[in-house]
DNA sequence: ATTCATGTAACATGATCGGTTACATGAGAC
DNA sequence: GTCTCATGTAACCGATCATGTTACATGAAT
């Protein structure tokens, strides 16, 4: 909890809790996804409901409840999940609005646009070039080329 | 100031501010480029601190006082003038550092981290390649594309 | 019925940008 | 020297947003 908080980080959690999931079978409560990512089980649904809506995953209530994933790992991009989550803002810089009929702010309107929209096509191609099941491959790169602490367990000492 | 307020429009505000002292010969007050803006003095000289510390403009006090521009346009660019404002951050997006010896974690951010970097990255060259020379005389070609009404006042109708 | 787990609303918190007021500083004008 | 003008800042308010937390309703399995 040190550290300077980016504005938006719920993708990178997403994508912590979708990793965590591939790795057990069986539904996976909110409880133990949040503990895994050191934070609240509502902060969890609450980022998971987009992605239950999209048909990424599902959700079941009581007893032997929990989230499972529903789709192939290997065909959703991190697009797909960016998108999943309703596509929030990309870029922190914006422009004023506040004289849209002046040319003076048009033209310089019209350069940080051309500059922002490049950066965040970039941004979402970079997304979607990425399945989930690449990214859980690398997971499991970093497992094996981390030493040989066998554990079945999907732990990840968090 | 109805509208969608983006994060941070310093940027725009600013090089709003510049092209308006670019149009003018000798200083420009603070009241003058907030009323250009539709914003506050105060507002105006926050943002311009950064600025005259790097020497893109000159402040003077007292009658007769105001801003002016103390460097060659066509030698600074859009990326100088991000930086004088601090270089704030780009992104909206971000990591989470809740548990950073997590492997999982530290696959989610490689992967991110690729994308956020090269998508900042493209956005500071672009700005890198446009000086404020450019963008003043993109302002004046839209000036006298626009009709003829030859004004010398620099005026922009805020 | 009880227990478990999701689904949500509601509210608190912390950060940040923008706007505003207030006041000190300094540089001309008189 | 004094007055006026304009910058330089600090301080504060307000809105927005992601996040954290509590509370409670819903539904499913035991």
């Amino acid at each position: 909890m040190i550290g300077y908080m980016r504005r938006d980080s719920r993708l990178s959690g997403v994508l912590h809790v979708l990793l965590h999931m591939a790795e057990t079978d069986g539904p996976v409560t909110s409880e133990r996804l949040a503990a895994a990512m050191g934070t609240n089980p509502v902060v969890v649904r609450r980022i998971m409901a987009g992605l239950r809506d999209m048909g990424l995953v599902a959700s079941g209530k009581g007893h032997g409840g929990g989230w499972t994933i529903a789709c192939d790992l290997d065909r959703v991009t991190l697009d797909d999940v960016y998108r999943a989550l309703g596509a929030p803002e990309i870029l922190a810089l914006g422009h004023r609005s506040a004289a849209p009929h002046c040319l003076v702010e048009q033209a310089v309107n019209a350069a940080l646009a051309d500059a922002f929209r490049e950066a965040e096509s970039l941004l979402r191609a970079r997304l979607g070039a990425v399945t989930l099941g690449r990214l859980s491959a690398d997971f499991h790169a970093r497992l094996s080329g981390r030493g040989l602490c066998g554990r079945t367990e999907p732990t990840d000492e968090a």
